[in-house]
DNA sequence: AGATATTTTTAGGCAAGGCTAAAAAAATAA
DNA sequence: TTATTTTTTTAGCCTTGCCTAAAAATATCT
């Protein structure tokens, strides 16, 4: 297995969550940074392997052998991720890069070694769940703060877009995982919501509260 | 940077410590497990790069850039080694395939906030020197074991030999870094040498004794 | 020194994984 | 339903890093 094979695996893996159907090319290629004749090339390949199943022009999905391989990806990245928040005091808008070249480390023993060290967490910084050894991944209950109506308390668990810009935003904002959130009003124009943090009220835009999960008390 | 690129360069700066002039192109095929004429071309590319000096049938050697690069790989090879002994509870037998992976990781924070979390280690599980991160290296004092005479006390310090069988066959006779091993005795016949280890006798090869380092007391 | 053996380089090829441009299929619009 | 647009695939090419076989340079032996 190579590491762009493995990039790919995991791409579709995170496609298919959303994408119910068969993953088209086009969307792929967009997430992969490259291009469809590209993906094409090789989805063939991993179809070859009987990792993925794919028909012409009717998008791709992962095999059960894909999909393992996939959440074992999955697993090492989100371990990783711990352990540099955890371990190694690294910021949460900081551990994505360096996970993305962890996680394709090849050393079963490393990974366990590494969980049990870690206490065998069963989420990831940004509140996304670990899938244990043999593949099985916890479903977190979960909803977008954009849902929730005016006199509602949360708590955030986790968030949508994990790229620095947002996560340094929540920072500023003290919004972390597990902090609790009253939503005291919502406007109904651009439907903003002002939020009480600690004691203190924020206002945050409706694209703010589509990026954040949170589960209902 | 590629992995391979940073695999030459390794091996190169290797050899370079024994092999005072110029690294021949067979001796770095060896090592690889690759082709003479694969390392032209590899080192060609590299010279271009101003990594290493190359003079066709002159062999190779590394420039102020290639050794730093070099010693930045050897840095990360060794501390995760020291990571997967110490945090990780490997063996020191273990550990050298995985840490052959994790040198190649790209992030100087992520080796820098390790080597603080594991107290600024100065030594690898087997008792090689680690660069610091300016690529400052120790030169440990050190000698073959089959170099010492009969009735001295040395203490081991370190291995020439890493391989798995040659470090379980250490675990076995109970000696470790550390161990205070005293020459008993020598064979003419054969060079092997009986040694009191742990108030235990234990008689060794020419072999074992050519692999072992140690510094007398 | 001259002949032979060894080492190293060059030349040409192959697989992986990407690309562009063109062709084919599917989706959408009139 | 036919025409047009969009998506996807194919064809052919490029780079990296490896290979084998042949040529060139160096080293060794007599």
């Amino acid at each position: 297995m190579t590491y762009s094979e493995e990039n790919y695996l995991k791409v579709i893996y995170h496609l298919s969550l959303n994408h119910s159907k068969g993953v088209n090319t086009n969307s792929i290629a967009n997430v992969m940074e490259s291009k469809p004749s590209s993906v094409t090339d090789m989805v063939q390949k991993l179809a070859e392997k009987e990792l993925v199943i794919y028909k012409k022009y009717q998008g791709v999905s992962l095999t059960e052998k894909g999909k393992f391989t996939a959440l074992m990806i999955v697993r090492k990245h989100r371990m990783w991720e711990v352990f540099l928040v955890e371990t190694l005091d690294f910021s949460w808008d900081e551990v994505h890069d360096v996970a993305e070249q962890l996680e394709h480390i090849k050393s079963e023993k490393l990974i366990n070694k590494l969980e049990e060290f870690l206490g065998f967490p069963t989420e990831d910084p940004h509140g996304d769940p670990i899938p244990d050894r043999n593949g099985k991944i916890a479903k977190i209950d979960k909803k977008l703060l954009s849902e929730i109506n005016a006199g509602k308390k949360v708590i955030c668990v986790g968030v949508k877009d994990s790229s620095p810009p947002f996560l340094q935003y929540l920072d500023k904002q003290q919004i972390a995982l597990g902090s609790t959130i009253e939503v005291v009003s919502k406007e109904d124009f651009d439907l903003s919501l002002t939020l009480r943090v600690d004691d203190k009220d924020v206002t945050v835009s409706n694209k703010i509260a589509s990026n954040l999960f949170v589960k209902t008390l």
